[in-house]
Parts: structure tokens; C-alpha cells; sequence
DNA sequence: ACAATAAATGAGAATAAGTCTCATTTATTT
DNA sequence: AAATAAATGAGACTTATTCTCATTTATTGT
């Protein structure tokens, strides 16, 4: 049985946020698409349906109630990606050809080092670390469809 | 005594690029700032001195011969900052609240690992990793003269 | 279901980071 | 020092994002 939360009407009533057709929408896109999406792209995806302003403003919605990530790819184009409820921590992998942006998970083993590493940056700096980010830059490989 | 490729007219003539008045005041002012600063503030420090498209065309220029880095901080401030020979590879950190950036080296242990980790990727996702960045993200605490 | 109220939207104007143009200045070469 | 090539400054231009405001849509109370 497939997931309630997938679904924009219930994501956003969870949220307490008011359901209407253009949040629908993007987050229908963002959900089909299921994978990490530059803005120029969604935008294409939602001409004629949504307007520019309106995309902004959902996306700026969907940062407020912490249920979207915004991060910049290496040639400076603005990715955004939902996190759902089943999602785990995870990291990214940017291809420098056809700007691909791809999840990869890390192991467990690797985290905790992480986290061990921040605590002594932490004490060493007297910061306080809430947050980490790992991104690999590379290259696809023959099996990607953009690159050729 | 000091290392004399860290005076502009010894760095820039070592890459073959020619020596000019604002060349040398960008870098100087990179090698002065000493930590990675956000282009914002960079133009402050230049008001009246480089003029705004000739910094950018500067800025462009260290990045083609590969001595300037470039990255957006989490509140999508453009951050830059010089890659000297000395330096050796490292991560950043960034106050969420002043927007500080501070450079942080991790253990070689740490990296290793994260060598081992992105082979493991590279074989499952056929890829070709080139690089790989860490960021940290948190507050800063008392001694920051910014945030306050 | 219906009116009243509050919130969200669309269209396009405004803002601002970064790029481009071109006449002038500066560096390099001879 | 003159000739040539490269770089600069000033401001026009481009374009992503934000803002404004009149209209539409959602929510609330009856
Ligand atoms: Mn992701
Ligand atoms: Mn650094
Ligand atoms: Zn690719
Ligand atoms: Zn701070």
C-alpha cells in the first residue's frame, strides 16, 4: 500500500498549509520527477500551468515547512529536491558534463567517522555544527542519456 | 623567510598572466583577508579602487589558472577565496547566523575513507569522481565578532 | 450551502548579480 | 620610443529572483 504522505494534498494539510492548485502541482512535479531538479528545468515542466512568481513563492512554502532542499550545482544552477518522510540522509553526485544531479547514500560506517570528525572540529572551533553536506563532482558514464 | 610566490607579481608571472594594477589589488586583498570572503564583501574592500566589471573579469582570470575557488554558501552568497601552493586540502565551515566561512582540515583517516567511499560509488553507479567537498553547517559561538 | 474574511495567485514591474560593449589606458614587444 | 596587443572603466544590457497589486480562490462561521 502505497504511502499517504506521497500525496501533495495530504503533504500539505500535514503541514497545515492550505491546499491549493499551483502547491498540487508543483509538488506533483516534483514527485514524478523523483529525483534532484534545477529550477530551470521545473520551470519547464510548469510553463503555462503555474506562474513564475507563484513557483517562487510554493517553493519558498516548501522550505518554510522544511519538506524541500535548495542546494547550488558546481555551474551555478539552483537544485531543489522534496525530502519525504521515507527518505534517509544522503549526499550528492554532480556529472560537470550534462549537470546531472544524482543521490548516493553512504555507509553507516562513514556517517558516524563524519560525525566524529565534526565534534572535534566543533571543540576545536568552538562551533556548533547542526548540519553536514558530502558532494562528488565527476563524471556519467555511457549509460547517461544527457551526456554523449 | 617568507614565500615569495605569495606576492601577486610573483604569483600572476609564474602563470604567465600579465601584471596589471588590478590584478595585483584583487590579490592583494584576497592574500590580506586571508580566509575565503563572500564577493559582496570583496567589492566593499574595492570600492573606488577596481571597478566592478573589471573585479569580475579578474576573478574570472584566477580561475581559469586555477588559483581562485569558487562556492556558494548556504544563504547563496558567492564565496571565493585563493588557492595557494601551501594550502593543502580542506572543507569549510558556515555560520548560519553571521555567514562566516572558516576553512577546516579533517584527518587524513577521515579522507581516506572517503576515497574508499567514492570508489564504492564509482563501481555502482559508473561514474568517474574527480573531487569531493565537505561542508559544515552551524553557529558560530561567543569569540565571533559578528554575529553577537 | 452562502456570505464574509483571509490567503494565495497571475501578470508584469522592480531589483540586483553578473556579463558585455567600446572608447581609452596600460602593458608588452620590437 | 613606437607599434601592437591586452586590460580597464563606465555604464548599458541580461536575466534570476523578488515585489506589487488587482483578482481569484480557500477557509471559516452561520
Ligand atoms: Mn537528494
Ligand atoms: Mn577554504
Ligand atoms: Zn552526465
Ligand atoms: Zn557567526
Amino acid at each position: 500500500m502505497k504511502n499517504m504522505t506521497q500525496e501533495p494534498r495530504n503533504i500539505l494539510s500535514q503541514h497545515k498549509v492550505s491546499i491549493t492548485n499551483p502547491r498540487i502541482i508543483v509538488l506533483d512535479t516534483l514527485l514524478d520527477f523523483g529525483n534532484p531538479i534545477t529550477i530551470e528545468e521545473l520551470q519547464s515542466k510548469l510553463k503555462g500551468k503555474v506562474a513564475k512568481s507563484t513557483l517562487y513563492r510554493v517553493l519558498n512554502d516548501l522550505k518554510k515547512i522544511n519538506i524541500l532542499n535548495e542546494f547550488t550545482s558546481p555551474d551555478n544552477a539552483v537544485v531543489v529536491e522534496l525530502i519525504l518522510e521515507e527518505d534517509s540522509h544522503h549526499h550528492h553526485l554532480f556529472c560537470s558534463d550534462c549537470g546531472e544531479v544524482i543521490d548516493v547514500e553512504l555507509s553507516d560506517e562513514f556517517e558516524m567517522m563524519l560525525v566524529k570528525e565534526m565534534e572535534k572540529v566543533q571543540k576545536e572551533l568552538n562551533f556548533e555544527i547542526k548540519d553536514h553536506r558530502v558532494e562528488m563532482f565527476g563524471l556519467c558514464t555511457d549509460e547517461c542519456s544527457n551526456c554523449e
